[in-house]
DNA sequence: GGACGGAATGAAACCGGTTACATTAGGAAT
DNA sequence: ATTCCTAATGTAACCGGTTTCATTCCGTCC
């Protein structure tokens, strides 16, 4: 609305001028200092509003050594996982006074690396990754701030960062063991890309040396449509496949939603077991199977571990989250049913 | 691995004694800068290895005036939409070279003001807000500091900041219409909170005024499992309800799980439509009908917009992205087909 | 051999705050 | 009235970079 005299940002020494202090005086009222009279008080404050006056985040940060900003890698938002623990983190780090700044690497280690370098650049005081698998440059950066850093999604407490997450093979082998139990014999294992994933690289660990069991590895796009589409191609015609072992929810929904366009039953024709237990997967008819990972909570203890990192230098341990299987016999029903049918 | 002797970081001036040299010329070695001689740049650059030194964002801030971070404030990063949104967004930004500080506010405008306040003090540039009501709070804050702000997922050419989005009530009208067209006179619309989200609030306006259909509005939290249980109350017996519309497809979704679950056909029996698209939504049984709100497109133009302004000052104008009805007869029937049944 | 020009470097001011320390004034205590 | 203490305020150094301008050194040209 005003013309066009004040070109630049009123500092804290304009705001002095014009009040008739001094730039500490200033600096007293703005930081609620006590030692400030009434009167003085008023006039200063005064002159900062007349001025408009802001104090810049960046001189104050030059003191403090502070920023108040912590960085987060994760390899996508685009997929509800990552997006609830983030709203988590970002919950848990607000209540320590700390904001949150994001980057998606898209699984890609050099990305992931430049990004960070992105994130030290304007000044993160710390650092939350996914998983324990990084470019070297990234580490050597970590190694050279000193930076806190916490890696999450992952669980191995001889990684030399602390970790706070969960055993990614454990949950598989859950998931896995379900079908097992019930007798499942060939089992379709529908999972997303698995290089620069080492999340999903430990979950195919859990399928190693089996004898018993015939696995049908399908790796696709994490999203829906792919995992509907692979099921419609897996199940157009028999092929001995009872079982579909999702290890993301995401695709567990896709080859549900898939099966049921096929007009196959679940679970009565065949079975479907995932793991993440979005909130989507209670709902579905049937709800799904599935093994939980609890990234809500591995948002506020990441967060938590972070902040007191952060605040007072006191390194986390790592910590362990348990995995859970939710609604087991939902999606999930005896092989004798299925071969019956099919 | 070293002891304890490097307890507060290198500045320039450490490394520049080191390389028995001028601060000035380390300045110069960092950025490139080329009236540097080979043998001083290795030898600088040997001593910045040695102290592992890493300039400090802030003081560099405090010179060029610039963070080069803008925020984000969301309702949630629980809810795909806003995740696409921001996962488009974030990708603009760095694009532009800025980094993106997200910040949830659960739809309550004085928790939005607070984070906005939180924002500008680590020193923001710039801000993604999320419709157009705000806490004056807000509001002043943002005239303060001339901040520039974009406002998104609403479009409002007369809105006193530059709009990014698209028109909510005229979405709910094509949702709508579908129904119209089709014969629908006894509407359940489901839709989430509508206090503190006018996004919501102007979906509602498009069923104001309608002698021909009634229309039942329920409210509820916005997730799956709440509009199952909504369907499954509201279809537990006849009722004359012949379609759902959902003003958002986590309800959508929701209502056809739960119409699923009671062996009510969709859209033989029931019509279900939504608005958002989410990716799934293009994958369930059947697949919904919905009406797309473009988010990936809104989070690149956002991202533009608000990097241009806060680069070059260029104030963006007003953008509409156009909404599009997908998948128009998956989940929606002729009401014929609803009345012969129930 | 002296003047000239450009490359390499340094000294110091500056950015916008914070803060340790000095100074002043006014009231209480003696 | 003198002394002492404290509240209120100012002065100036400082944080860690950037940048302007001055200076030095050297090769070149006349």
């Amino acid at each position: 609305m005003a013309g066009a005299p004040d070109r630049k940002r009123a500092t804290l020494r304009d705001v002095a001028q014009m009040a008739g202090v001094s730039a500490a005086t200033v600096s007293r009222v703005v930081n609620a200092n006590a030692l400030v009279s009434e009167g003085t008080r008023v006039r200063v404050q005064a002159a900062i509003d007349a001025l408009h006056f802001v104090p810049s985040a960046a001189a104050r940060s030059i003191n403090s050594g502070r920023t108040h900003v912590v960085g987060a890698l994760v390899p996508t938002l685009d997929n509800a996982i990552f997006s609830r623990f983030l709203d988590a983190l970002e919950e848990g780090l607000a209540g320590h006074g700390l904001s949150l700044v994001v980057a998606t690497t898209k699984d890609d280690p050099d990305r992931e690396a430049e990004r960070a370098r992105g994130l030290v650049d304007i000044g993160v005081e710390g650092l939350i990754v996914s998983g324990v698998t990084h470019s070297p440059v990234l580490d050597a950066l970590i190694e050279k701030r000193e930076l806190p850093v916490v890696a999450t999604s992952y669980f191995d407490p001889s990684y030399h960062l602390p970790t706070v997450g969960y055993d990614n093979e454990s949950a598989a082998r859950s998931a896995l063991g379900l079908l097992r139990e019930t007798g499942h014999q060939v089992i379709a294992v529908y999972h997303g890309p698995s290089a620069g994933n080492d999340r999903t690289r430990a979950r195919l660990r859990a399928f190693r040396n089996d004898s018993q069991v015939e696995f049908r590895f399908c790796a696709m796009p994490l999203d829906v449509l792919a995992a509907s589409n692979a099921a419609r191609r897996d199940f157009a015609e028999p092929s001995g496949i009872t079982a579909v072992l999702a290890l993301s929810d995401v695709l567990a929904q896709g080859a549900l939603f898939g099966l049921q366009t096929l007009g196959i039953s679940v679970p009565g024709e065949v079975s479907v077991v995932g793991i993440d237990d979005l909130p989507s997967s209670a709902a579905t008819t049937p709800a799904l199977t599935t093994v939980r990972l609890p990234v809500r909570e591995m948002g506020q203890r990441a967060a938590t571990a972070l902040a007191n990192w952060v605040e007072d230098g006191m390194r986390p341990s790592p910590e362990r989250l348990e995995t859970k299987v939710m609604r087991p016999s939902c999606s999930l029903a005896p092989v004798v049913g299925n071969l019956l049918r099919r």
